[in-house]
DNA sequence: TTGGTAATAATGTATGTCAATTAGATTGAC
DNA sequence: GTCAATCTAATTGACATACATTATTACCAA
């Protein structure tokens, strides 16, 4: 983890900047160091540590690991210390179960709600996306996926669906297997996202939830696929300390 | 808001006692008293003043005001200081529309996998909350209600339903006109509620997913029809004051 | 090796302090 | 009398420190 600079100068920028606190600062950089595998599943979090890698004082760095306590990103046991959550099997095919019926959900009503210039605009990100592909651009198949979700969620009639959604992809991701398999799947996962572009500018709602649906659950096979893999070497890691 | 009682004494006890810490007590005390309405949408919660009613110190009320944030029940403008959130009508729709979404999916996973006990205890609980309807009893009904979500959530054999269902219904009870109109509602919501249990009794889980769905539905219109006849003799609060 | 005990480390909680910002009130001008 | 600008008070944001409580670890003895 990197020390990051604090208190931007906005003496110099004319633009209105958010105000943001330094603890939701804190807070967002934590959780991109979960998300993107920085701090795995499991790592113990050791206030005073991270305060000195990040220059904060104790109260703003507890007040940031409150809310990704509540975001379940990790798990306080009192007197023990945080730590980065980690997934059981049932924990991932739950998330799944659960995305799977919004995603397809918002699918669905993006299909039947969305105006044809943000159709438009999610068949030119699917074209920024197969682009990422065939360039076997890691980076950017990630930022063309993260641009069709917004796409997508924004499109869908219901911002409550891209914040709850949101969390459940964020908790998904604590499966280091969605990264691992992520190359693996994309020439499958790429015919199926053209399917339901085809759905949603054919305006065929039913449909469009239906590929949907399968998408999630085919990349909840691969990855529960993976995890299996992963976890089967390993008898009873009950306390894994497989660092 | 009543001062409460800290540091529990578990000497005498030999039952194994979760460790509760004082600020998810100030944050489990603060929830309370959001849902039930005691702190009313809009309210301001001023830390000084919070302190000392419940007399606890800043840092551990504030982690817990930050916990209640993530989960969307205060907003918090920096250097303004948090509030109780308030409801728009789109807010009040959204979640409606997602409470729908998985109400619908846990009644069609419950009559999926449930075990017959659970059923019958399911069945019981009907009868419980009909005799709690006949008396009037509106403690009653509340109880029986949430025990009621309590067997159908615990066996759709998804725990995260249980989790973000529970977060979408207290976020529910922000709009107090849900208290208001419950009484009007109660016969018909019985009667939905026989017939959800009759579907999942023979077992027809699509049957019991369309009832379900169909009495989430019945709950908005009248919910959001109250909602409206309490914004529509204030033009414009965008700084509701009213007490 | 095993069991218990002491030392250590980390968290839980509290207090005090200062800075930054907002909101309200007062004052002044038209 | 009304509106605007300024000023003051109140509140939160952030930090440093201190101490109590609890887990973990290391160590010693049987």
């Amino acid at each position: 983890m990197t020390i990051f600079t604090i208190r931007t100068d906005m003496t110099s920028s004319l633009q209105i900047v958010k105000p943001e606190t330094l603890r939701s600062q804190v807070e967002n950089h934590l959780r991109a160091a979960i998300i993107n595998g920085e701090l795995p599943p499991g790592a113990k979090l050791i206030e005073r540590e991270l305060c000195e890698k990040m220059g904060v004082s104790r109260p703003s760095l507890r007040e940031a690991l409150r809310k990704l306590e509540a975001e379940k990103l990790i798990v306080n046991v009192p007197h023990r210390g945080p730590e980065v959550a980690s997934l059981t099997l049932e924990d991932a095919s739950e998330l799944y179960a659960l995305r799977r019926l919004m995603e397809s959900y918002a699918a669905h009503e993006f299909t039947r709600l969305a105006s044809d210039a943000q159709v438009a605009a999610l068949a030119q990100t699917v074209e920024k996306l197969r682009a990422a592909v065939k360039l076997n651009s890691r980076a950017g198949v990630l930022d063309a996926k993260s641009e069709l979700y917004a796409i997508l969620l924004g499109g869908c009639g219901n911002r409550l669906v891209q914040e709850i959604l949101g969390g459940l992809l964020a908790r998904v991701s604590l499966l280091r297997s969605t990264s691992l398999m992520l190359p693996a799947r994309l020439p499958r996962s790429m015919e199926e996202i053209d399917k339901l572009l085809q759905c949603i500018q054919a305006r065929d709602a039913k449909g469009a939830e239906n590929i949907s649906y399968k998408h999630v659950q085919n990349a909840e096979k691969a990855a529960l696929g993976v995890f299996k893999l992963q976890h089967q070497s390993i008898p009873q890691p009950t306390l894994g300390k497989i660092v």
